[in-house]
RNA sequence: GGGCCCGUAGCCUAGUGGAUAAGGCAGCAGCCUUCUAAGCUGCGGAUCGGGGGUUCGAAUCCCUCCGGGCCCA
């Protein structure tokens, strides 16, 4: 499509017998509409040219002759300001979504290349909750921004099913368990597992013996007692499958599913190594030690020999990256581990692997409760499976005010809706920020929400249903309207802001363009009729409001949020 | 004690060198006989945490202090 800042780059460059690039750089876009498109601010060319930049600004509006696809040109203060051609950007953009549909946006920058993006990593001993919703809602949206973009994506999980968390939760269901199922209790997998790893932190607070029962049937599991692993085969098939319907549910999905247990015992060649290499030093204890000055030294083997989460990802890690031939390996892990990626990834670097740079770790804030941390061994979370369910009945009751849809398509949209809600205000936060969710006014339908796109982008279908058959030719000088002239150029900005989204990791990008988007479609929405128009400027306006519905949907899409044709 | 991140209206957020700091929530006042009112229009409300510096120009960059979060020892 037409670069249309770069066409008046290249102009004003050739004019001015400047650098293209130069040019580009200065050139940026105005606070209002009202005073143009894009401005060239004049100061630092006022110094070259040894003029006031007034002066200049106004000098070059009366002598440079106007560019290709802009419209006019006005000197204000010390910007020489530009105008759109609204009519040549008009056909442009239009026709260039009519025709790449749910390709509009994409790139093929990443041609070649693979990622593979690593989220969500549960612990196989408690349900999953309101942290991991907002790490998957990152790990899938990064993951589409990649795969939209031209690479080739791929989406992995972690179950972090070893340790001493296992074993607690294993410990106190066999002690007060009673061989409790899921199917004898009628609660989830996860949940009744879950159940059972905050009964062991209540019970260990008067019977301070079990901590060291929990260390004991850790040694058994990593003995491969034959009950032990029984039981914890038990278990965490259990959680498993309450995991499943909760991704299933909320839309999470995975290429591939690793499991720290297949893992973590492959680590001896890689300590062997790095003792070899110096990367390594065994301790006074015994404890092999990762020397990482100016970072804190990181333990990578305990002195009793037994494994640490490290253990792991060192293995882990090698096997990704050369197993899948991997361009860049990124990590989706909340910023409280930040120290340790940097750890992980410096050992790598010390051993020398050249592929050490592909490790990325993308860093996000946590979900605080007004009253603190999640502390799950205290059951102080919010459940993931409870928030969808409440959220989902609020819906439910929210569309019933509405309409009166058969169960079947009540269920359908209640779910999409809460959905929606769900994701987008875990999305449209900027990543590094922490968020802090109040369950009562957190989730919201109206305003800057999942369901206002939802909702513009229904109305818009709503219109396209009703207008039935369409005219062939548009006359695009018809959409001359300040309400037109505004959506035309929001939807001429979308790839750049896929672009810049992916490059800085900031899904929230792409959620404060359809909130921009869906406001200025919105407003023509009620100012400006579409079906009871003349018949020339109708189909010109259904033309405006089908690609903005598809410009909705490629953006929803990017958020792995769904759409709702009716609401 | 050290490191990283954050601080924008009562609350949540956008803007990360450029013109009058942009939305939403909450509050107030309007708009459903016209394409879906989960919407639209208008009104109030901001010493951009404080101070100093760099720059023609700073919410944005640098220094420093304060507050919050996380991590390490």
């Amino acid at each position: 499509m037409v670069d249309l800042k770069k066409m008046l780059a290249q102009s004003l460059a050739e004019q001015l017998n400047l650098g293209a690039a130069l040019i580009e750089r200065l050139i940026e876009v105005p606070p209002s509409k009202d005073l143009g498109d894009y401005a060239l601010p004049c100061f630092a060319l006022a110094r070259k040219f040894k003029k006031k930049p007034n002066e200049l600004a106004s000098e070059l509006s009366e002598k440079l002759s106007l560019p290709e696809g802009f419209s006019k040109m006005q000197a204000a203060g010390a910007y020489l300001n530009f105008f759109i051609d609204t009519v040549f950007l008009a056909k442009e953009v239009l026709s260039e979504i009519m025709e790449k549909k749910e390709r509009y946006g994409a790139s093929e920058i990443g041609k070649g290349k693979r990622v593979m993006v690593e989220y969500s990593q549960p612990n196989t001993n408690k349900p999953l909750h309101i942290g991991h919703l907002r790490n998957d809602s990152i790990g899938m949206s990064i993951s589409n921004l990649f795969e939209f973009c031209g690479y080739d994506v791929i989406r992995a999980n972690l179950m972090n099913d070893r340790g001493i968390h296992i074993c607690k939760a294993m410990l106190a269901y066999k002690l007060f368990g009673n061989n409790e199922t899921p199917q004898s209790s009628g609660m989830k997998g996860d949940a009744l597992v879950g159940k059972y790893y905050v009964l062991f932190h209540q019970k260990a607070k008067e019977m301070p013996e079990l901590n060291e029962k929990a260390r004991e049937l850790l040694r058994k599991w990593e003995a491969k007692d034959k009950e032990t692993i029984a039981l914890w085969k038990k278990l965490r098939d259990w959680v498993i499958e309450g995991f499943e319907q909760t991704y299933k549910r909320f839309g999470s999905r995975f290429d591939v599913v690793f499991f720290e247990s297949d893992f973590y015992y492959k680590v001896k060649p890689i300590i062997e190594e790095g003792l070899a290499k110096g990367v390594f030093y065994k301790d006074e204890k015994g404890a092999i030690v990762a020397k990482l000055a100016p970072l804190p030294d990181k333990v990578v083997l305990r002195e009793d020999g037994t494994s640490i989460y490290i253990s792991n990802d060192l293995v882990l890690t090698k096997y990704k990256i050369e197993h899948y031939k991997l361009d860049l390996n990124i990590f989706v892990v909340a910023s409280e581990q930040e120290l340790y990626f940097k750890q992980l990834f410096k050992i790598f670097e010390l051993l020398g692997y050249k592929w050490h740079t592909c490790n990325e770790h993308l860093s996000y804030g946590l979900v605080l409760l007004p009253e603190g941390k999640l502390k799950s061994r205290e059951g102080k979370v919010i459940d993931a499976d409870e928030l969808i369910a409440n959220i989902t009945e609020l819906a439910r009751r929210e569309i019933l005010k509405r309409a009166k849809p058969n169960r079947e398509e009540l269920e359908k949209r209640a779910l999409a809706i809460a959905l929606a809600a769900i994701k987008f205000a875990m999305l449209k936060v900027d990543p590094k920020k922490n968020i802090l969710f109040e369950p009562e006014k957190s989730i919201s339908f109206e305003g800057s929400t999942g369901p206002y796109i939802q909702y513009s982008y229904a109305r818009a279908k709503s219109i396209l249903r009703k207008a039935g058959k369409r005219a062939k030719g548009i006359d695009y000088s018809l959409l001359s309207s300040e309400h037109e002239k505004a959506i035309i150029m929001k939807l001429y900005e979308f790839p750049n802001t896929v672009l810049q989204a992916l490059n800085e990791r900031k899904p929230n990008l792409i959620c404060n363009y359809l909130i921009e988007l869906c406001e200025l479609f919105n407003s023509f929405y009620h100012k400006l009729p579409v079906l009871n128009s003349e018949p020339a400027l109708r189909e010109a306006r259904l033309a405006l409001v089908e690609a903005t519905s598809t410009v909705i949907a490629n953006g929803l899409r990017l958020l792995n949020i769904p759409m709702l044709e009716e609401m």
